[in-house]
DNA sequence: TTATTGTTATATATATACTATAACAAGTTT
DNA sequence: AAACTTGTTATAGTATATATATAACAATAA
């Protein structure tokens, strides 16, 4: 999976990285059981420091994307608790259906988009 | 509409305005033409630094859901394009659904998120 | 005239982001 | 056993973002 950064964004650069393996999960790119370059490889592959790398590792870890030891680096592995993560969606979602309200994007528009960006993700599958 | 921040939160305060102005405009709570307190006035009630409540104004204004002049201070007005709208909301949208779909919520359960949504927005409106 | 408006300027303190080196124990490879 | 790689931790430095404190300005309102 090919993961790069920009320097120009105003998105930091962990986040970058920790945006990127996430879509990558949820386009199957990268799947449970696969494992993450180590923190110096990605670190020297992407043209950053090793610290910035263990960053992301460790939020993707806090967040229950990956798991971690010491035999085989970071591995994808996605634990799963609904409620939790419904709860976690709505409030993310929260201030962007208030944008869209307040700028007169219906419901019906933003499932459409729901779909689109579903589809976008999941292809064929 | 009562505005309060949060000091114990990791959302910058500035953030934490704009936010609640946000949702504040798309539960009709506050109204195309209505006036927002000045900017010393909001700082003073929630006690917070004058430039804080500015920043806030600025960005709400640069992103057009308001619009500032000395007769009466800021005043809610919503400027529309459609297209860079939903080009946004999709921007924001993306990485909240790469998260949803690598926890396994379905499309359907999204959506019906997204009605709740609208509908604790919009109520009976 | 007096007061209030948004705006701008300067200064300071703190937090976050990113980098640079270095070291450590645990595990892998040779 | 030795050499290497792994994630992790520590320390230190720089740059930027956030929030505060004072102060002043022109435009407008009372």
């Amino acid at each position: 999976m090919l993961i790069r950064v920009d320097f120009n964004s105003d998105e930091a650069i962990y986040m970058q990285l920790c945006r990127q393996i996430i879509i990558g999960i949820a386009n199957a790119q990268i799947k449970e059981g696969d494992n993450l370059p180590s923190v110096r490889e990605l670190a020297e592959d992407v043209g950053i420091n090793m610290h910035t790398v263990n960053k992301a590792y460790s939020i993707l870890k806090q967040e229950g994307y990956l798991k971690v030891d010491r035999r085989h680096g970071a591995i994808i592995a996605v634990e799963v608790d609904r409620y939790k993560a419904k709860m976690e969606l709505a409030e993310e979602m929260k201030l962007s259906i208030a944008k869209a309200i307040s700028r007169g994007i219906t419901r019906e528009e933003t499932k459409e988009m729901i779909d689109e960006i579903y589809d976008l993700y999941l292809g064929g599958r």
